[in-house]
DNA sequence: GTGAAAGCGCTAACAA
DNA sequence: TTGTTAGCGCTTTCAC
């Protein structure tokens, strides 16, 4: 390995003088810096961030945990995030809770230890304690995305979730459809609890009534779609309408809807809260909620650096991100695609 | 912060006592750890990893460099090493590289920086003399995914492409199409170009004439699926048979045929080199090559870990999953869903 | 402009 | 079983 006493000795200065070309120090006589650039290319040098990192007390790092990578939601936040950061200098340490509190736990923990100058997570369990330690004592900048941490309050980049719903919901109401179901997220996050909360506000504006029967809670996967879609259907009174609180549960309904040979909206209306890429090739082409992923990626990195350089310290802020309801063709209310914009 | 001096001073220890209780050092009184742990808990203390991995020149860090994470392929692979390196201690440096060589460059250099003890990467651009650079001299292991790098032999996990482009061509003519037209990716990626390979191998094989007019080239992306099936449908005479690369580009190619209100299969087949969960929601469903993707992260995840211990050292691996030719509705040839595997 | 010396927080070697 | 000392590779005073 070649470090910086290598390249001193090769060009014949000092380590200090090195670390100024590196550095790039004013002032460094141009010869000595020629001499020095020579010798750090033929050496292929380069230099250890670890060692700059810890005499600096600076790792450019972010730590960036959630669920699963793998669902393209996440990935397209860490597009966003990583656009914004890498122009400024910083990366991601990437970590994966697979939903699970020890290892949300342990990935908090972790990248405390690798001292990462901020925070971005989609919290799903329960570490509200840990958070604050980490916010308020070990002093690194979090913000939270989709979810909120439970008691406690961080800066957080959110959907519009109680409005998304609410439209969903009142799209269906108000084109006739009377029995509407709802297969939701856990309850115990954030984005689950509000959806829920939405669709049931719309059910009461619109004169509805709210039956726990059609509500069905599931965890966010194609199969609890598929299985609390099942369940609906084996109702004595069917819903005439779904909404799906993701895409992949969209999905999932989509399918055991197929299954069952119902055509879709005829027989029953589906509606998605996530607008996929894949969800317009459906047939019919489901009417859903767009959301702008990248860009909430964007935001909360923006916010996260504005915290880093204690710009804005102290009151948290809670970000909400519209979202425009895009209508297709399974709600059985037109054929043509428009979009209503969410408060 | 809080560092090891204050643990040691709370606990009216010295630091290096400290240490070794956070390192299970088996020579401590119970005494003395007990003391400790009650001062490392009640100060929250977390070890600070950079100055541990300077002292140790050890990091437990892996590069990960891929195009765009919101791509679930890249998704799933992610998903796949994480689950293999965390349970060995290691964790993952996130990098994008957007298919831009020089963030490419950039994102080798730094993890290089960030003394990574590793690297996967499913290289895009031409970087050989700097990969080669990075195993040979700063020895870094490094394990290419789904793309070979240019000019080096490295490690690498690949699907096997020419096998699976084989294995879709030779089903649609074995079962009559004859202008099967080939829709792909980059050349320069092993990928797009060993893709296009087994097309051509399996047209040959197959008694059938390689026509360059059926052959076209885009980014893997939905927008050039739509373009180049466009450009398809214009020609004087139609393909029979679509096959496409990868899953964007059999969504853009669906989308584009769904446009001309051309019927799957009876107008013209359609099949998919990944298969995406969607993928058996179109209508109709498409009959696709399977592949293993988390399954291929963890494969890199553990050649990678070889390399990192030095065993198997030398003689340069490459990896060819198999992949699975999963007949549904979009070729024609049956109604009902069944799975050939490929060799 | 450049070099010598100190120190970031930690662990390993040696001493006690 | 515990403490003292040195040093990982770098940057930053402070001299010269």
């Amino acid at each position: 390995m070649t470090i910086l006493k290598d390249v001193a000795r090769k060009a014949g200065v000092s380590v200090p003088t090195v670390s100024r070309v590196i550095n790039n120090y004013r002032y460094v006589r141009e010869a000595t810096r020629a001499k020095i650039l020579k010798a750090i290319d033929e050496l292929s040098y380069q230099p250890n961030k670890i060692a700059r990192n810890l005499k600096l007390g600076k790792t450019n790092t972010i730590g960036f945990i959630v669920p699963d990578i793998s669902n393209s939601f996440f990935g397209e936040v860490a597009v966003g995030l990583e656009r914004v950061f890498r122009k400024r200098g910083y990366h991601l340490i990437l970590c994966l809770t697979d939903r699970r509190n020890d290892l949300e736990i342990e990935s908090l923990q972790l990248v405390v230890s690798q001292k990462v100058e901020g925070i971005i997570i989609n919290p799903v369990g329960t570490s509200g304690e840990l958070v604050e330690r980490i916010i308020n004592y070990h002093r690194i900048p979090l913000v939270a995305i989709d979810n909120e941490v439970n008691n406690v309050k961080t800066d957080v980049v959110l959907h519009n979730n109680i409005e998304g719903t609410q439209k969903l919901t009142s799209h269906l109401a108000t084109h006739g459809y009377k029995r509407i179901a709802f297969i939701g997220g856990p309850l115990h996050e954030t984005s689950g609890k509000k959806r829920l909360e939405g669709y049931k506000k719309a059910l009461v504006k619109n004169g509805l009534p709210i039956l726990e029967g059609l509500i069905r809670i599931g965890d966010w996967t194609k199969e609890s779609g598929i299985r609390l879609t099942k369940e609906l259907l084996k109702m004595s009174e069917r819903p005439t309408g779904i909404i799906a609180a993701n895409a992949f549960m969209a999905l999932g309904a989509f399918l055991a809807l197929q299954e069952e040979n119902l055509t879709i909206p005829r027989d029953i209306a589906l509606v998605s809260f996530d607008d996929f890429e894949f969800i317009v090739a459906l047939e019919p082409p489901l009417t859903a909620l767009k959301s702008a992923n990248i860009e909430m990626g964007e935001i909360a990195a923006r916010l996260l650096l504005k915290r880093i350089n204690n710009i804005n310290k102290g009151k948290v802020e809670k970000i909400y991100l519209p979202m425009e309801l895009v209508i297709r063709n399974s709600c059985g209310c037109t054929g043509s695609q428009k979009s209503i914009p969410v408060a």
